[in-house]
DNA sequence: TGACAGGGATAAAACGTTATACCAAAATCC
DNA sequence: GGATTTTGGTATAACGTTTTATCCCTGTCA
């Protein structure tokens, strides 16, 4: 129908000022109860909905949070974004998502119109050779930012990591403890501290065991990489009998590949996986895995960006949340030959 | 270092004016190229970016889109995402996304905050059960919108849909031609439209065939709800064939069921899917499915965006994209008994 | 009664841009 | 060579809020 109604149509209607339409809409001040029903009243009559960046410009105040991921549609992201959401979203905050398809020249782009969109604060994880540039970037514009999963050498920001080393080793023990003698590590491409971090794990660990040479399998992150790999791996590895995965998706795509040559996830090779994710539980066999909670870890993102807003100069902050072993079929004790 | 640079800080360093600059920045006005460079250094100089806010709030522009789906990571939505936020960056927009998991109250809160945060459009695929009153919310507030994906009744909005009832109308003569005469159709709950589109094309080719009654049961979308109800319908329906899913994870979940109680898709019973995500083609079978570009979707659908922003009065536009059958290994003729 | 306190409301200045109107100087015209 | 146009640039008022300082009024206290 008519225009969109500002402040100063509420007022009118109210018979007030705009100063004093402005303070019931916020419950701030001293107006009495008479004249806050009278606001409100006209308020509701006109449909009216405050102006969000005019508020914001003005107060300095922003309630708009980005977060730039390299992959949405991955469930374990996927969850990860529920639960910062959700918490942003009890505490009045917007927060809203930029899928940046590990492309570091992308994701600047994204960080940029977060920039030039005033955003009160940014979640991101780096993609792949992240460039310093980009880290300046966010510090000359002194926007709080928090990286999670891949942390930067560059990074001197907020960060929430999982506790990959420390899982990728307990998942090696695990396997050793079962008897294999031959475990490689599968998947991920090279520079991210994640995967870095994984196969510092497993290396350690296979030194500690006194079982030989690591062997890294480089893949892409997905179910087809994975079938790929393993294929690759039978051929070359054959007395490989154990897997340590970087992610559920390489893992569960490496026991596809199995099954498509007759084998079984378990019997020929057993295989961990990384995350937890819903498919993990949901596969034949079901997979071995290291769980971690991404809806928590979301809360956790949030958390830590709402204390780095309203304490900007408090020390940075790294955390590291857990990862713990869910047994299920994919691990076996080797076959006897 | 230094507080934020403004248009101002600019200006001074260029020793130009505010106005001045502010042509600079946007190209436009009579500038020479002299003062543009000097501008344009001063800019670099001090890595000044725009407060995006404040132009859209003087200019009444607005490059803000919010998008707001049921599932972000569903791989079929995530494509439409993509597509759709590429085609708006190359236009100088930024589309922002929300999960909201399904959930019409939270969607309802979630274009709220659109509104609040003043985005220029929304893009939305209205959750189950939405309410009359959130598509008057949109229309109160002269919100351009675009819908997708599901249509509602109550919606006079503009719409892309994909070519529901003809698909499955498709996928059933197909099935017939392969000698199914009892062909069930499986997945998704109540009350969206793209269901009772694609039940009504099913239902309607099984008339048109003089297959019998329909057969139509309900599940959730995904892998581990395809699974249960595959093994239900074993149990209670086992002179049906084939199936006609809507959705490609149900669709793999029913197959995920065949197998593990050692029977075959395409040999006990024939499984057509929907979408055609990813994993339809590295499942093992590979699944025959329902194709449609979710891509494509996404970019078309930032398109009608922009036309609905640069012409408010343009008529409703709703159309539909089409959906091409894949053949792969899970639809054959049926056994012989 | 005069001073004072404090509740209730408001005018006006800000926030960082863009749009409008206007001006000075240089260039063009007859 | 005076009038007119063009070129290049600027001052200033918006945009819709919030904030600050200020003001008026009523009641209280000594």
């Amino acid at each position: 129908m008519s225009k969109k109604p500002k402040l100063e149509t509420v007022a009118k209607e109210a018979g007030v000022s705009v100063a004093t339409a402005s303070q019931v809409m916020r419950g701030a001040g001293r107006i009495s109860e008479l004249t806050r029903k009278k606001v409100r009243l006209a308020a509701k009559k006109l449909n009216y909905v405050p102006d969000g960046r005019a508020a914001a410009m003005r107060s300095g105040e922003n309630r708009e949070i980005g977060l730039s991921i390299h992959k949405i549609a991955n469930p374990f992201n996927a969850e990860i974004i529920s639960g910062a959401s959700d918490l942003f979203e009890s505490e009045g905050y917007l927060l809203s998502v930029l899928d940046a398809r590990d492309d570091a020249e992308r994701q600047r782009n994204q960080l940029e119109a977060f920039i030039r969109s005033t955003r009160g604060g940014v979640l991101w994880v780096p993609a792949e050779d992240t460039p310093k540039s980009t880290f300046e970037l966010l510090t000359t514009h002194q926007l709080p930012s928090v990286t999670f999963l891949r942390r930067s050498e560059f990074a001197d920001l907020d960060h929430i990591g999982i506790e990959n080393a420390k899982a990728t080793a307990e998942a090696t023990h695990h396997l050793a403890e079962l008897g294999h003698r031959r475990i490689a590590f599968l998947g991920g491409t090279a520079r991210v501290a994640v995967r870095s971090e994984r196969i510092e794990g497993y290396t350690s660990a296979l030194a500690q065991l006194g079982l030989g040479a690591p062997i890294v399998w480089d893949c892409e992150d997905g179910r087809v990489a994975g079938m790929q790999a393993m294929d690759e791996i039978r051929r070359q590895h054959p007395d490989v009998t154990a897997l340590v995965c970087n992610g559920d998706m390489v893992a569960i795509g490496a026991c596809l590949a199995l099954q498509r040559r007759g084998e079984m996830p378990g019997r020929e090779v057993s295989v961990v996986g990384f995350d937890d994710i819903q498919d993990a539980e949901l596969a034949v066999p079901p997979l071995t895995t290291m769980a971690v909670s991404p809806y928590m870890l979301g809360r956790k993102l949030a958390r830590v960006m709402l204390e780095r807003i309203r304490e900007p100069d408090m020390p940075i902050t790294v955390s590291h949340v857990p990862a713990r072993m869910v047994l299920r079929e994919t691990t076996k004790p080797p076959m006897q030959r």
